[in-house]
DNA sequence: TGATAATTGTTATGGACCATATCAAATATC
DNA sequence: GATATTTGATATGGTCCATAACAATTATCA
């Protein structure tokens, strides 16, 4: 990474590294005008898993337009409302968040007024976190969202039997590879 | 994002955001032990869609630490040998990477000796992408890795026919959701 | 033909996300 | 009570992603 800036590279270099592509019928201007040929690409798993996650969360994106949701802060959200009283680090780190990130990401919650840090009376240093009564609002929309048009479009592509069972594989994927 | 940077906020702001949790029996000082109930984020198909592809990419990233290959490198060197004599602006995009975000991905993999960039005599603007032997070589190693350490350690999780499917509804969500 | 528009690779740049080191306040440990 | 640990926070750097802009080249078309 941060390679040289110099862009005089390719012109002859590896001078024999053209051949054994005698073209199959291309001489003038305009060739090349078909698509790329995916190959084992289309059967590599991580390309597909990650082609699919980006399409998921834009479509979770889109639908939560409206509620200005990421899915990282509806995770959030859901997991506070779930576990109410936990602290930053907890909830963070069930999340896979470092705590760092979690600070910049919950002063945007808190600033909304969707979730309030609490200094912890048993404890001083951590700060309990709990949903607002207008986070909760929120929340509930969002499920409704997420449950309308996120979700059912998944059913309507995959059939019911067929998401569920997309779930387990990847659930069993995410916690025993 | 970006947020004020003061850290006076929690206090006793949002005074009646701590009602309604009257603790089930917590009064002491080491609370809290459990680990946090997921709930609904288990469901989420994001959620878990994500977890599975980090799960996925960190395995790639641990079978193929001796060829020093990231997924996105191996996609480039699986589609150009598959369609030798492209350009870098048809390789990036059937990719879904940027241009200007190709660039340096090349840098790299010219720097090691994997591919080379040879300006067309069609049209002197455009790169033409091959592999070097040196990349052949390095892609039949990198494909072993995958199938015999990678896809292989997929197969003996959900087995083979489960691992197909899987492949066909995540296709299906790349590209018709 | 020649002026104008479009394309290709590239650089610069900024944002989002992720990871590490470090700190002050508070607590735990011994 | 001295020392170590934990918690939230800041600073910082890296990687990935996205946009604007540019020179060189080619396409368009009056």
């Amino acid at each position: 990474m941060t390679v040289s800036k110099t862009a005089e590279k390719s012109s002859e270099k590896s001078g024999d590294a053209a051949k054994g592509r005698k073209d199959a019928g291309e001489s003038q201007g305009q060739v090349h005008a078909e698509a790329l040929q995916l190959g084992e690409l289309s059967e590599q798993l991580g390309y597909v898993l990650k082609r699919a996650q980006l399409k998921v969360f834009e479509n979770f994106l889109r639908c939560m337009a409206s509620l200005q949701l990421t899915p990282a802060q509806f995770s959030v959200l859901l997991l506070v409302e779930k576990n109410p009283g936990r602290n930053q680090t907890e909830v963070a780190s069930t999340l896979g968040i470092l705590r760092p990130n979690f600070v910049a990401l919950l002063d945007n919650l808190e600033s909304r007024d969707l979730c309030a840090r609490i200094r912890s009376t048993n404890d001083r240093r951590s700060h309990i976190l709990v949903l607002t009564d207008k986070g909760k609002a929120v929340l509930a929309r969002a499920k409704k969202l997420v449950a309308t048009k996120h979700e059912a479009r998944l059913n309507e592509l995959l059939g019911q039997a067929n998401r569920e069972a997309l779930l387990g594989m990847l659930s069993k994927i995410a916690n025993e590879f």
